[in-house]
DNA sequence: CACTTGACCTGTCCGC
DNA sequence: TGCGGACAGGTCAAGT
C-alpha cells in the first residue's frame, strides 16, 4: 500500500473534501472488501455525517456523527478518490498528474454517495484492502491497533525510543524489522530502502549488529524521508493516487527505491536489486555494505 | 516467543 | 501474439 506519506496524503486531502458531506448511499460489489452487515450499514453509516479524518500507521479512520467509524486498509493497490458532482466526473479529461479515468471503473469496489450527489470510491485492483465500519471507541481494540508500534514523526519520538523498539527483533535484518509495523508504524518497502541508503546501512544486517549512532541515523533517515515525501505527496509508484485522483512526486526525488541500473547520487556506483526480507531490495553496493 | 515463508488477488512485464 | 513465470507500495496465518 501506500505507507505512511501516501496514507497521510490521502487524510489530508479527504480532510478538505468530505468534512461536514452527508453519506445517503453506500454501493459495495466485493464482500471481502467491505464485509460489514446490511444493518450496520443502513444504521449507522447512512444518514451520518463525517466528522473528522484520522490516520494511524497506514490506517485511515473516518470518523462519523453516529459515532462510528470507517476503518479503511489500502494495502497495495487501495485508493481512495473523492469526485465532485457530476460536471467533474465526465468532463473534459483529467489533468496528466491523474491515473484516473472516469470513475467507477473495473477495479471501483465501494462507492460513498454524499448528499451534495458527490461521490468517494473505494478503488481496488488486488483486493487486498478493506473497509470497516465499527462504533469509534472500539477502533483501539482491533488486534492491529494494539500491536502498532508509534508514529515516527510525531514530535516527542525520540531516537533512543526507535533504538529500544528494536530489541525484541535482534536476530533479523534490519529490512525486515523495519517492516514490521509492531516496531515502529508506517514504514514500508520504498521507505525503507530510502532510509537505508540515507543512513548507509545494509538492509540485511542483522538488528543485533547494529550500533548506537547507526540507529540513530536510520531514525533521522526515515523521519527526513518521510517528511519530504509528505511533502512531494506521496510516491507514485504504479497505483497510488491522492484522494483528487493524482499522483504524488517522490519518485522523482527517490535515491534507490527502483533505480537499479542507475547511479547512486552519492558515490556514482551502480544500484542495484537485490532480495531481504522477501522484498525487492534497492541499494548501493559501495555506500551499503554486510 | 521470534523468525520465515506462503497466501491472499489482479495485472503487467519479460523471455521464449 | 501467445503462454508461463516472476513480480508488485502489505499484512496474516501457518510452519519451524
Amino acid at each position: 500500500m501506500p505507507e505512511l506519506p501516501e496514507v497521510e496524503t490521502v487524510k489530508r486531502g479527504l480532510n478538505k473534501l468530505i468534512i461536514g458531506k452527508t453519506i445517503t448511499t453506500v454501493r459495495a460489489d466485493n464482500p471481502k472488501s467491505f464485509p460489514n452487515a446490511e444493518a450496520d450499514v443502513r444504521k449507522f453509516l447512512v444518514g451520518a455525517n463525517v466528522t473528522e479524518v484520522r490516520r494511524r500507521a497506514k490506517v485511515l479512520l473516518i470518523d462519523l456523527s453516529t459515532d462510528y467509524t470507517l476503518v479503511i486498509h489500502l494495502k497495495m493497490t487501495g485508493q481512495l478518490v473523492y469526485i465532485g458532482s457530476q460536471d467533474e466526473r465526465f468532463g473534459a479529461g483529467h489533468p496528466t498528474d491523474s491515473l484516473v479515468g472516469a470513475l467507477p471503473d473495473k477495479s471501483t469496489r465501494v462507492i460513498f454517495h454524499f448528499a451534495d450527489d458527490s461521490h468517494m470510491f473505494f478503488n481496488d485492483q488486488r483486493k487486498f484492502g478493506w473497509v470497516r465500519l465499527m462504533p469509534t471507541s472500539e477502533v483501539p481494540n482491533i488486534d492491529f491497533m494494539k500491536r502498532v508500534g508509534p508514529e515516527p514523526l510525531e514530535a516527542d519520538f525520540t531516537s533512543t525510543e526507535f533504538a529500544v523498539r528494536f530489541k525484541r527483533r535482534a536476530k533479523t535484518t534490519i529490512k525486515a524489522a523495519l517492516l514490521d509495523q509492531s516496531v515502529v508504524a508506517g514504514v514500508g518497502n520504498i521507505y525503507a530502502d530510502e532510509a537505508l541508503w540515507g543512513a548507509k546501512i545494509h538492509p540485511s544486517r542483522l538488528v543485533e549488529t547494529i550500533k548506537p549512532a547507526e540507529f540513530k541515523r536510520i531514525y533521522t533517515e526515515v523521519r527526513t524521508v518521510m517528511n519530504l515525501s509528505i511533502e512531494k505527496g506521496g510516491s507514485t509508484n504504479r497505483n497510488y493516487v491522492n484522494a483528487e485522483g493524482k499522483k504524488g512526486s517522490y519518485m522523482e526525488f527517490a535515491r534507490v527505491f527502483r533505480r537499479e541500473g542507475l547511479t547512486c547520487p552519492r558515490c556514482g556506483t551502480e544500484i542495484i536489486k537485490i532480495r531481504v526480507a522477501g522484498r525487492g531490495t534497492h541499494i548501493c553496493p559501495n555506500d551499503q555494505r554486510l
